[in-house]
DNA sequence: CTCTGTATTTTGATTGATCAAAATGTTGAT
DNA sequence: ATCAACATTTTGATCAATCAAAATACAGAG
């Protein structure tokens, strides 16, 4: 149907608004999104907008349209959909799904997609505790940046669950693997010193199956803490 | 590592040598197989040429290198795990998997083809009763078009196992599919009428598990039946 | 040996996606 | 109100992959 340029485009913007609240996306935050230069997303843009993808206000910004929307969400259903089967179906390992899956994504047919949805049984989330959306192209709201719960805003001493990683980078995914911070597991800061920007916590395995279950301790830094969503 | 486009070049090519037996594929054949025009290929092949993966004669045709055939095996080992993947584990039509792949093929890494492969516990042959390359890039040779025992050429009266179906054409796999004439089923040639080109055999189900075993009746053209393959 | 038909290569152009560098518009500080 | 700093758009080129149509080489018939 669209290029995989295209897709990737269509994804970056959708993610940007699902992330930062904002209803519309810079061109330099596309550029350095999609690792292009400047004028290159100027280019492509025109074309989407040409196309009925998204609207563009010059110098201001891009948004999608409701048929840019539903394409993008698609190639994200794809996306997460795509991670899960990888580490629940093939067991490889979580750190690296997600670069397998921006391959993946855009060669899967929806045919082969609900097949992998109908194996995995329906999944809501991914292993990094993102929203799946469903076959009808609804995504779960996840809430803006600002009113997140985190290991750099929650309760001290509470015992939280792990709900959701909000990176992809490898590296960092690696560091959170090592720690035993994957989502589902539980957690507690022991403590957060905000002057210092380091946060302390006592990690308690998986809970559930699986896992070594055993306590740790992690010490990460506020910015990375941040990025740690916790619930319950 | 290539892109698909080249990935399809070296592939076509593998694939013209395995079928006919010919070491070199003239460019008409290659333009024919990858359904552009002759003079793209020309072009194209000029590029592959100066990229080693293979060797030019003028106004001949095209033969791979050594690299250039490994590189062109582990796309065809990638395009026959899958297929065998998109049947045996996502349960999906027979008939369809062969364009699934065709797009899966060149997105896949090799970390998760391994997966996939284990998963499978390392098949030998595909749906289609197709060989698939090991991972030291061995393709077990299935003799050219010539010395093939079919059911156009097989002993009439003689039960026989189908092995393989040389041909991924929706429209005749959905057929093979409809007549129970799948690789695996037992066969006997009940009349071959070379004159009236018409082969008339009795079908009898998978043998094994699954199928539904009752005995059936095919009619097909010579031409036809020479793409079914048969032993034993 | 010549000619003709067919396969192949050349030529000139197009499309999608990209870049670097120059030009331009906008915003915020003074 | 002016100007500097920065973000965005324009401009001119490039690369991979393709096409249609013209030019060319070759092989077999006579």
């Amino acid at each position: 149907m669209f290029s995989s340029t295209v897709e990737n485009y269509l994804k970056a913007i959708l993610l940007h608004g699902e992330e930062s609240g904002a209803g519309v996306m810079p061109p330099g935050a596309l550029a350095e999104a999609l690792d292009v230069s400047p004028g290159t997303v100027t280019t492509m843009v025109k074309a989407l907008a040409e196309q009925g993808l998204l609207s563009h206000k010059p110098r201001a910004g891009v948004k999608l349209t409701k048929s840019g929307r539903a394409a993008a969400v698609r190639v994200l259903r794809k996306h997460r959909l795509v991670e899960t089967f990888l580490v629940s179906a093939l067991k490889m390992d979580w750190a690296g799904v997600h670069e397998e899956a921006e391959a993946l994504e855009h060669a899967v047919s929806d045919r082969v997609l609900e097949k992998i949805d109908e194996l995995l049984g329906h999944p809501a989330v991914d292993p990094h505790g993102d929203p799946i959306p469903n076959a009808r192209g609804e995504l779960a709201g996840g809430g803006g940046v600002g009113e997140r719960l985190t290991l750099a805003s929650c309760d001290v001493k509470t015992q939280w669950r792990v709900a959701r990683i909000h990176d992809q980078a490898p590296a960092f995914l690696d560091f959170i693997r090592d720690t035993g911070l994957k989502p589902g597991a539980r957690v507690r800061v022991v403590r957060r010193d905000e002057a210092g920007g380091v946060v302390r916590c006592e990690v308690k395995g998986e809970g559930g199956a699986g896992g070594a279950g055993g306590a740790g301790e992690a010490v990460l830094g506020l910015g990375e803490a941040g990025k740690i969503e916790v619930r319950k």
